[in-house]
DNA sequence: TTCTCAGCAATTTTT
DNA sequence: TTGCTGAGAA
């Protein structure tokens, strides 16, 4: 029978795959084939138990692991993915969302906000309702918002228990709310929100999923928040044939309303589960393993687990002491030269994880200094660049004439003589007129505040919007956005800008061009006929730059550790493993905090199949000011035993790059330079009383310390008078 | 009325 | 270092 299905599976792997029917929870560590197993699960699903295609959902975590897994189905068991549904929470959604838009607040074709695109009308909104930015930071308040969708609980239901803030939370939800809605939008919450509610409210809707997904498979469950959970629930419902997969060890996105509880409870929550705990990693070698199994077993909150491996012990981790950030890309710049001159390593088994977004920067001009070739994962996302998001406005408005956001954001770009004033006077007019700013156009005429020029251009800006509406319904996507670059002469903007900026961004312009060509061939494949605006629409907002990151190029991969969950690279470096990067100042309030941390580090390490290097700074610049920093208190965690340490401190620009190799474990301190001081530790002292250490600063001989104490006072002082609580 | 340029603030992680 | 705001120039 199923050989190829199950031959190649260990004996935990054959037992998730045979569990098809009723609930099923999958404890799979890293690197211990889960994602095969998903594989596995579904072609048996599919080739032996007979399931249609069509009655399987599988919720991946990106788009990309979806694509994967559809390329393996098609490859290995010859299926038919056509009909099965494989993608992310959103894209599942959203899909469903345009098929049953009739139960919502907004049309079929709705445009999905992103993040920046919220922060400009959270702007907007706060305008609206008179209320200052200063006290309500947009981000934070979008936040709490967020949290609050995440959680499926409206503006009406909205309650706080800090009742002067509270009150004005609500009203500035339900500000935002409307906003949306009047601009026919929703965010990336609403398409949960919406989902979920559609679900709860309307059970012969819930009932008809429920018959048509008889199967449901969820991968990274630990990462899933109230709404996904509630989503996954209701559906699972009726056939209570649910697969759930995940480790709590690699929950890393409690910060956006993720709760481990969910896959902690599973247990609770369904009735007899089979729980299936996948414990042997196949990935990383047995060095690397257990100094990540030494990290993690830090962590209070978690089910005890060990992970093991057959492979062989590996090399030592290699642990880099380096004079700056600078100093740290040019080592690990000679390193790579050095595993792909002398060790012939192809660039694209090698990855970069860091904390931050900002930490790229140094690498990418090393690199590009050094002729070894990079791509960033993630990071800013080429559909979020400025001049990709402008051409991007006009398809949204062309598709939604209700999208007010990216009228706005275009009816004067490329500069056409709209300016300020007359668009605040068509503002007032359109709501005046209680209509969309397009449409008040129609009757610009009327309005005396706006200047006669500004009227023609307004009336000219129209023209040409109906214009691409008409070319919309007639021609594919790829012409479209031609024309739209044509009539608007956007590209001739920026090739008359002589900046670098500009010269890049006609180039990404072009890239977009080609990847709208791209879209249209490969929707011609697979539907047999050209993709219209609407179809395109449909993905857009859901795609990102790891659903694109091609795996072919041979260049190093670059990118966060949090966009490093579910990958693998034989060479893996983690730079910047700094107190105050991970774990991040931001997150070093709670041991909660902390605790995600240490699973990030955690995450990033396991990534590993051959060789890991680990580096940090001495000195790190911010913005505009340099500031010491000291080793990641993680590295403390971890025996010495695994590491082997090179100190890079004594490097000169000029010199040659010899690394003095550390044999002497008692010369070499991983801690602060006495070990006894640690940012965000509590201290005491004498006259000022308790504290928090803020910074650590070596001067000479002398240790200086800048401390937060209670009472209010920021000092430095020296460590002498300080004592560690 | 529109556009430009200087000064100022702000920097975690993402579908 | 980048992005945004506000004041003055065109």
């Amino acid at each position: 029978m199923s050989s190829s299905i199950l031959n190649t599976l260990n004996e935990k792997q054959r037992k998730a795959v045979l569990a098809a029917e009723g609930p099923v929870l999958i404890l799979a560590g890293a690197g211990s084939g889960k994602t095969r197993c998903i594989v596995h699960r579904i072609a048996y699903l599919i080739s032996e138990k007979k399931v249609s295609p069509h009655n399987i959902l599988a919720v991946t975590f990106t788009n990309k692991a979806a694509n994967e897994m559809k390329e393996r189905l098609q490859d290995q068991f010859n299926i038919n993915t056509r009909y099965l549904w494989v993608g992310t929470f959103h894209s599942m959604c959203a899909r469903i969302l345009r098929t049953e838009s009739q139960y919502l607040p907004v049309t079929q074709n709705y445009t999905i906000y992103d993040d920046v695109d919220q922060q400009r009308i959270m702007k907007n909104v706060l305008k609206e309702i008179n209320l200052a930015e200063t006290n309500f930071p947009i981000k934070k308040v979008l936040n709490i918002i967020s949290q609050q969708k995440n959680n499926l609980i409206e503006y009406d239901k909205f309650s706080s228990n800090d009742s002067y803030y509270g009150k004005y939370l609500q009203q500035i939800y339900k500000a935002y709310q409307k906003y949306l809605i009047r601009n026919n939008g929703v965010d990336f919450d609403d398409l949960l929100l919406y989902t979920a509610k559609l679900f709860e409210n309307h059970k012969d809707v819930l009932e008809r999923y429920q018959d048509r997904f008889k199967y449901v498979m969820i991968d990274e469950y630990q990462d899933t928040n109230y709404a996904q959970y509630r989503f996954a629930y209701l559906l699972a419902q009726k056939h209570k044939n649910i697969c759930v997969v995940g480790d709590d060890d690699q929950s890393i996105y409690s910060w956006r309303g993720a709760n481990i509880g969910n896959i902690l409870s599973f247990e609770d929550e369904y009735e007899k589960p089979q729980v299936i705990r996948m414990t042997q990693n196949y990935r990383s070698p047995k060095r690397v393993l257990s100094a990540a199994n030494e990290l993690i077993s830090h962590n209070q909150s978690r089910h005890k687990k060990e992970l093991w491996t057959d492979k062989e012990y590996g090399k030592d981790i290699s642990l880099y002491n380096t004079q700056n950030e600078r100093h740290e890309a040019i080592m690990v710049s000679q390193k790579i030269n050095e595993l792909h001159d002398t060790h012939n390593v192809s660039l694209k088994d090698i990855a970069i994880f860091y904390r931050t977004n900002a930490q790229s920067r140094v690498f990418e001009t090393q690199f590009i200094k050094d002729h070894i070739d990079y791509r960033i994962v993630g990071g800013v996302n080429f559909f979020q660049r400025k001049e990709i998001k402008d051409i991007i406005a006009y398809l949204r408005l062309i598709s939604n004439l209700k999208d007010n956001e990216s009228f706005l954001r275009i009816v004067n770009f490329p500069r056409r003589g709209i300016g300020k004033t007359t668009v605040s006077y068509l503002l007032d007019f359109a709501v005046e007129k209680n209509c969309s700013l397009f449409d008040a156009v129609e009757t610009i005429d009327s309005c005396e505040a706006i200047s006669s020029s500004g009227k023609e251009h307004l009336k000219l800006f129209k023209r040409m919007i109906d214009g691409f509406i008409d070319i919309s319904q007639k021609q594919p996507i790829n012409e479209l956005v031609k024309k739209v670059i044509d009539n608007t002469e956007i590209l001739d903007f920026y090739k008359h800008d002589d900046s670098i900026e500009g010269e890049s961004k006609a180039e990404n312009i072009l890239e977009f061009v080609a990847s709208t060509d791209e879209f249209a061939e490969n929707f011609i494949t697979i539907h047999d006929k050209k993709p219209s605006l609407q179809e395109y629409m449909q993905n857009l907002s859901l795609v990102s730059d790891i659903d694109y990151a091609d795996t072919d190029r041979d260049v190093v991969s670059l990118m966060t550790m949090h966009n490093a969950k579910g990958l693998e690279f034989p060479y893996v470096f983690i730079v910047g493993a700094e107190d105050g990067l991970i774990p991040h100042r931001n997150s070093m309030e709670s041991t909660g905090d902390i605790e995600e941390e240490r699973r990030l580090f955690y995450v990033a390490m396991t990534r590993t199949i051959k060789e890991l290097f680990i580096s940090y700074a001495q000195s790190r610049r911010y913005y505009d000011s340099t500031m010491s920093s000291y080793p990641s208190r993680f590295l403390n965690e971890i025996s010495k035993s695994h590491f082997q340490m090179f100190d890079m401190t004594n490097f000169q620009t000029n010199n040659d790059f010899t690394p003095k190799r550390h044999t002497g474990k008692k010369t070499f301190n991983l801690g602060t330079q006495d070990d006894t001081f640690k940012v965000g530790q509590r201290v005491e002292h004498m006259s000022f009383g308790k504290g928090r250490i803020l910074s650590i600063r070596k001067d000479g001989e002398l240790i200086k310390l800048t401390i937060s104490f209670d009472s209010g006072e920021l000092k430095k002082i020296i460590s002498d008078y300080i004592k560690v609580l």
